[in-house]
RNA sequence: CGGGCCGUAGCGCAGCUUGGUAGCGCGCCUCGUUCGGGACGAGGAGGCCGCGGGUUCAAAUCCCGCCGGCCCGACCA
């Protein structure tokens, strides 16, 4: 991709009233435009690196063996007099349809999934059963804030899982917080797991997973003697300022997971009848991840004062190549050639390129745009590296660069590809 | 939903106190000079001063109402 052809510039000037680093660096960046409070449209740069979070979540969803499904966001209040949740889900947007119809937008989806698995799972053959999709979900809070963490319409990932018996519930449900943790692994966060309050479904303890930085909202505890996580819905009142007890982490929740036990399946009616002819009502759990919070959250962990430093799993793009112009217009064709050859060879080879051709922009402006949009690696072809019939080579999250051979630059692009991800926290 | 700050060119802001022909920086267009860490000169385009009403000879400026954005708090199955 050209950038001169790219969709959606960067700005020096970060927005007047962003108040995160992720709302700043992502617009200044050209990832994402604020349309109103907690809603944004994700420009050509900022949608790739939610598609490719999207994808990983995919691929840890199905690894877990769940089925994607997609739901409408257009949910009928009916659904929601089954469950008596129309009035106590507070953030949900209510509209009127035609006729006087009365909508919710959806912010969660147990009232559509539970009649669906309903419709279609009639024996105990058909279960545990695992569903789950990836649609944008809208939540009327009070306040939106801090750019992608906390917005009114934001993308989910939402699992609901469906089982006989509660052995095969655990199960799943530790199966599901492992790949939960792949997820943010592969996204370059390291989460940790704190239990939390289990809400109006359960006695149980539900779970979040955590991401301690210090932008974070939200507070976890560690028991300083028992190395437990609790977030701060469980510790005793009387606690929650003893730091002698615990050590309190500012933190960002990038996902939950609830037990639901059999709410939803009593209050739809599903059951089904066992191998030995006992009904047994369903037992569910649900599982959700922001794949557009965890974007926010990357931004937050990996950026420095130059801009973002994205993980190699979810960059926009691999590979940042720059070519500076030279006065000499021989010399420039010869740039132009051997950026033109580079990136064929790279692109043919499955590599994603971006490619600063821009003319005119001064060697300055060009570094400072790929420190801004955090590319990992950037790769310089100019008259000086084209001297030693080089490229240059620089990591974002390092300071000096270095000369690669032209022929050997796909190769080690390979390799670099390759090798573990060495990414320094904000 | 309570309290506060703010809406002026694409972006960031000044002007408002004390009413009188709308400014600066960045960005953008043209020409020239530059050309490895956000270059320089010259010329130029671009405004319902958030919206509506009021006061006044005259309103970006004063008054009232509304809309929007952000911050603190409450809230966050």
């Amino acid at each position: 991709m050209r950038y001169s052809q790219l969709f959606g510039k960067t700005t020096k000037d970060a927005p007047h009233d962003a108040d995160s680093a992720n709302a700043s660096l992502l617009t200044q960046g050209g990832f994402i435009n604020q349309v109103t409070a907690g809603v944004y449209t994700y420009l050509p740069l900022g949608l790739r690196v939610l598609t490719k979070i999207k994808a990983i979540v995919r691929e840890e969803m199905n690894k877990l063996g769940a089925q994607e499904v997609l739901m409408p966001a257009l949910h009928p209040k009916q659904l929601y007099d089954v469950t008596d949740r129309w009035e106590k889900i507070d953030v949900m947007f209510k509209l009127e349809g035609a006729g006087g119809r009365e909508y919710g937008l959806s912010s969660t989806a147990e009232e559509v999934i539970t009649p669906l698995v309903k419709a279609y799972a009639h024996s105990y053959r058909d279960f545990p059963v695992a569903l789950y999709q990836i649609q944008d979900k809208f939540r009327n809070e009070p306040r939106a804030k801090s750019g992608l963490l906390r917005g009114r319409e934001f993308s989910m990932k939402d699992l609901y899982s469906f089982h006989l018996t509660e052995e095969d519930f655990l199960e799943f449900y530790e199966k599901a917080k492992a790949a939960y943790l792949a997820v943010y692994r592969r996204c370059g966060l390291d989460a940790i797991v704190a239990a939390a309050s289990g809400g109006v479904f359960t006695e149980k303890h539900s779970h979040e997973f955590q991401v301690p930085t210090p932008a974070g909202e939200d507070k976890i505890y560690i028991d300083r003697k028992t190395g437990e996580v609790m977030n701060k819905e469980i510790v005793p009142e009387t606690d929650l300022e003893n730091e002698k007890k615990y050590e309190i982490v500012k933190s960002i929740e990038v996902g939950n997971i609830f037990p639901l036990e059999c709410r939803f399946s009593k209050a739809f009616d599903l059951k089904t009848q066992g191998q030995d002819g006992e009904m047994v009502d369903i037992i569910m759990g649900c599982y959700g991840i922001g794949p557009s919070r965890v974007m926010g959250s990357i931004v937050e962990v990996h950026h420095d004062e130059k801009g973002i430093i994205w993980p190699k799993s979810v960059a926009p793009y691999q590979v940042h190549l720059v070519t500076l112009s030279s006065k000499d217009a021989t010399v420039n064709g010869q740039i132009e050639e051997a950026a033109t050859s580079l990136v064929d060879e790279l692109e043919d080879a499955g590599v994603e390129v971006l490619w600063d051709d821009r003319d005119g922009v001064s060697a300055g402006e060009k570094f400072a745009d790929a420190d801004l949009i955090g590319i990992p690696l950037r790769l310089v072809v100019s008259a000086k590296s084209l001297a030693e019939g080089s490229v240059e080579w620089k990591e974002r999250h390092e300071q000096d660069a270095r000369l690669v051979k032209l022929e050997d630059v796909a190769e080690q692009v390979h390799e670099w590809l390759e090798a573990p991800e060495r990414l320094t926290s904000h």
